[in-house]
DNA sequence: CTCCAGGCAGTGT
DNA sequence: ACACTGCATGGA
């Protein structure tokens, strides 16, 4: 494995996979910053941390210690074909950081304090359906309620400490699931919308394959097609599921920091941010969007009163 | 109690 | 084009 600058050791011992030398990598920082709905912290101390996700109907324990990377029981198979992918492992986030840093010297905070951030490869129906779900909701309860349809409509995909882990449904699955069952799952106003996204993606008219060969612009404009899919929700999916990096999702936070940092604290539309980002940052948006997201939110920018210092 | 949450659609100018 | 509002639900 030569990527990442450095080199990154792949090892395998009886039941587990283990990384060495992992680089640009902070496995806390690249679940807990928002782009995903299906991990569990089982510890934190000084020697790491250890996390149980879900994800394309797996269940996977996973340690991180320093630079080591521990996925227990997992074959070299798997790593190779669906985490390594899904973490993003293979590409190189030093030299990412440092193309941003060169042209956007304000990052430099962002990107110091996110060093280990990555952008998460997810499953697409599961990052659709969540994402609809997240809007107008605080993280802690979409994740709530992701759990909840998983445990109704999903099925066992592992089990730790005698609890049961379950997978992300599949869009089959759902397809007879009405508007009513999701409402009872406090989905509220967002039912017909999963409801649509549902039947779209049964028909074809949103098909995987499809988005993925597209450019960012059209990928958005069949995206957001579905009712309940807007700009915003449409960005997430292109970038933590399609995996374009082109792709700047402003939410309220996105939209306070950039205000900070290039709009003089004048009130912006979303739009004009949007489109700024994508002139300014090119196939890089993502990452600084990453980068961003989790920073303001972490320092609590608030938009009535300027609480820091940006540059 | 009120206000807001990783927004969006509908309605009115 | 643009601003304004209702929306289900839960937490601060």
């Amino acid at each position: 494995m030569k990527k990442n600058g450095r080199k990154m050791i792949v090892k395998k011992d009886k039941k587990n996979v283990i990384l060495e030398e992992v680089v640009d990598f902070d496995l806390s920082q690249t679940l807990e910053c928002g782009q995903c709905f299906r991990y569990e912290k089982i510890s934190q101390n000084e020697d790491g941390c250890e996390y149980i996700i879900v994800a394309f109907n797996k269940m996977l324990r996973i340690r991180q210690s320093n630079n080591r990377l521990i996925f227990f029981d997992t074959s070299i198979d798997e790593y190779e074909n669906l985490w390594k992918d899904y973490f993003d492992l293979d590409n190189d986030y030093d030299l990412i950081k440092k193309s941003i840093l060169k042209t956007n010297k304000k990052l430099g905070m962002a990107i110091k304090d996110m060093s280990g951030v990555r952008i998460l490869k997810q499953e697409f129906f599961e990052t659709l359906i969540s994402f609809i779900i997240s809007q107008n909701k605080q993280i802690p309860h979409i994740m709530k309620i992701v759990e909840m349809i998983s445990k109704k409509y999903g099925s066992v995909c592992g089990e730790y400490k005698k609890k049961k882990y379950y997978s992300f449904p599949s869009a089959d699955v759902l397809k007879n699931v009405s508007e009513q069952d999701f409402r009872e799952c406090k989905m509220g106003f967002r039912a017909p919308y999963i409801v649509d996204a549902i039947s779209k993606v049964i028909s074809g008219d949103i098909d995987y394959d499809y988005l993925s060969k597209s450019s960012i612009d059209e990928a958005i404009e069949v995206l957001m097609t579905i009712k309940g899919v807007g700009s915003k929700i449409a960005n997430c999916v292109a970038l933590f599921s399609l995996h374009k990096t082109e792709a700047f999702p402003v939410d309220v936070w996105i939209k306070r920091i950039m205000i900070e940092l290039y709009f003089d604290g004048e009130d912006t539309d979303k739009r004009v941010i949007e489109e700024f980002a994508k002139e300014k940052f090119g196939n890089l948006c993502g990452y600084a969007q990453q980068y961003l997201f989790y920073y303001a939110r972490k320092n609590g920018i608030n938009k009535k009163k300027n609480v820091k210092k940006w540059a």
